[in-house]
DNA sequence: TCTGGGGTCCTAGGACCC
DNA sequence: TCTGGGGTCCTAGGACCC
């Protein structure tokens, strides 16, 4: 095992659940086990498409994202479920707490997979044997399947993870990339779609191993640098580290709804934003966030989907304030076309304590109370007025040219 | 009979400034 | 007639993932 990896190495896992979805349900119902089931929403809504199913059901062809009624013609006895997301986030939850006793270092990167660096856990066993107890500890205390993958990246362990469903175990060595990695299409990579596989594949590159010893300069010409972070990646090249900070910090919260039928009813569109606009609010304090921009999606009856944002001076959280720069956005550039979804995303997010902080430092009691540093502020706050928290990021230009 | 909802990251073009 | 070149910010859209 010490063979395993090489000095200043690292040994990465990625625990991929099995299903999830399909799997929570199972084991809140074990009546449900070793049937056909598929977790989709509500078809008479629009929202009949299949988000999980189960090992049974895939074997009749059910896949991710297949409307309801295909998937039944493909599986006439499929059982339906209705997504129950809080039972997802709780077995999320006790599925990291778990991952948490093999590591410090886990990187949850969704509700079912994360990443453990276990290069430090050596006491425990060999990376082998962790991923087994590991394993064995997820199917006996939570009823839930995974696959392990075990690499010296995260790459690797990611594509490592995919190899062996459900219940698998794979270890990938640099030294096995050629033959395991290398003759895969360039799709099944993470990171490639269909549309860059099929733009690759007008390049005569069609496997990884094509990828892998590509040329730089068509690589860059016609990907960017993504062309080129591919390639090394093909190499089973990635230094991305293992940090549990990254999740938790969000970049952006939204909600969006498909209607049940397509709408042109400007009252009725706005109610939905203002139930949009609640549901942001309510996420958004939860989060611990004020926003700084909004940003609305529409979807129209072809599908052709439009996002219209604007930055906001003043950072806002209220369901009114958001409800208000949604409805400016979109009276602004719906032009009466019949609708099919609404969506309202706040990007740009701020921690409410920052602004918070913000509040006191700039609140003219507290800078009366100091000398000479806050008769500057004095003199920005008269021109400012007395909204200081919403003018922060304002004051704190003109106080850095100040030199303050 | 079609085709959800939550995200992240990257790019490209225009405005604006020096 | 001719009309630079960075840098940054903002917006919109696209690709990808689960």
């Amino acid at each position: 095992m010490k063979a395993f990896y090489p000095k200043n190495g690292r040994v990465i896992l990625h625990v991929d659940m099995n299903s999830f979805f399909a799997s929570v349900e199972m084991a809140y119902d074990p009546s449900l086990k070793d049937k056909p089931l598929a977790v989709a929403g509500d078809e008479e809504a629009r929202k009949g498409i299949v988000v999980t199913c189960s090992y049974e059901a895939r074997k009749y062809g059910v896949k991710t994202t297949m409307p309801v009624w295909e998937a039944k013609k493909l599986c006439p006895h499929l059982i339906i479920k209705r997504p129950n997301f809080d039972r997802y986030r709780n077995a999320s939850q006790a599925m990291f707490e778990i991952l948490g006793q093999y590591s410090d270092l886990v990187e949850p990167v969704s509700i079912d997979e994360g990443y453990l660096d276990i290069t430090d856990s050596f006491e425990l066993g060999s990376p082998l044997e962790i991923a087994k107890d590991i394993q064995k500890s997820l199917l006996n205390q939570l009823d839930l399947p995974c696959s392990i993958g075990i690499a010296p990246n995260k790459f690797l362990a990611k594509m490592a993870s995919d190899m062996k469903k459900p219940l698998g175990i794979t270890v990938l060595r640099k030294r096995d990339i050629a033959k395991v990695i290398w003759p895969l299409p360039t799709v099944e990579m993470h990171g490639i779609g269909d549309k860059t596989a099929a733009k690759l594949s007008t390049l005569h590159i069609h496997s990884i191993g094509d990828l892998a010893k590509a040329s730089d300069f068509q690589l860059k010409a016609h990907l960017g640098i993504r062309g080129l972070q591919l390639k090394e990646r093909a190499n089973g090249i990635d230094t991305r580290h293992v940090d549990p900070d990254a999740a938790g910090e969000n970049k952006s919260v939204g909600n969006s709804v498909t209607l049940p039928k397509d709408i042109s009813n400007q009252s009725k569109l706005l109610e939905t934003l203002e139930s949009l606009a609640e549901s942001v609010s309510t996420r958004l304090k939860k989060k611990g966030y004020v926003t700084k921009n909004i940003a609305i999606t529409i979807r129209y009856h072809d599908r052709k989907t439009i996002s219209r944002g604007k930055k906001i001076i003043n950072p806002i959280v209220e369901a009114k304030d958001i409800f208000l720069a949604a409805k400016t956005l979109f009276l602004n550039n719906w032009k009466g076309d019949p609708v099919r979804l609404l969506g309202i995303t706040g990007q740009d997010l701020l921690d409410e304590d920052y602004a918070y902080e913000q509040l006191n430092l700039f609140s003219y009691e507290k800078a009366a109370q100091k000398e000479p540093l806050y008769n500057a502020i004095d003199k920005i706050k008269s021109k400012y007025g007395t909204s200081i928290l919403q003018k922060g990021s304002d004051l704190q230009k003109e106080m850095k040219q100040k030199k303050l």
